[in-house]
DNA sequence: CCCGTGACATCTG
DNA sequence: ACAGATGCCACGG
């Protein structure tokens, strides 16, 4: 399909939002890939975008390069990740565990 | 219109 | 491997 003009140009929060809504479970994707799949390189911009209007998206999909989850999140993300069987694997970090990005990357 | 902010990425020493 | 410094982008005031 041929979408050479958005029908109504998306503020870069809604692409956000639907990018991250389309990860599958059991899938993470960076916060710089997510933003290269919009075509721009505003990693910081995404998580502005997140730590906003995440809330109604499945945010613990979204993981920073290093297989490492967001900042100040990972307890939060932790119980998401082995309920939906995401790979991961111990670390010495302080967050406890790190996310096998080998594995679980998403792949459009 | 200019500046500061932020759930980041990447390079260098 | 670790820490510090710099670059990037979008948004709100």
């Amino acid at each position: 399909m041929v979408r050479a003009l958005p029908e109504q140009p998306p503020g870069f929060v809604d692409a956000v939002l639907a990018v991250v809504d389309d990860i599958p479970p059991g899938c993470v994707a960076t916060y710089g890939d997510v933003a290269a799949m919009l075509g721009s390189r505003g990693a910081r911009a995404v998580g502005q975008v997140m730590a906003r209007y995440g809330a109604d998206v499945p945010w613990w999909r979204v993981i920073r390069a290093g297989g490492r989850p967001p900042a100040g999140h990972a307890e939060r993300a932790r119980p998401h990740y082995e309920l939906e069987g995401t790979p991961l694997r111990p670390s010495a970090d302080d967050d406890g565990y790190r996310i096998d990005l080998a594995a679980a990357r998403w792949r459009p």
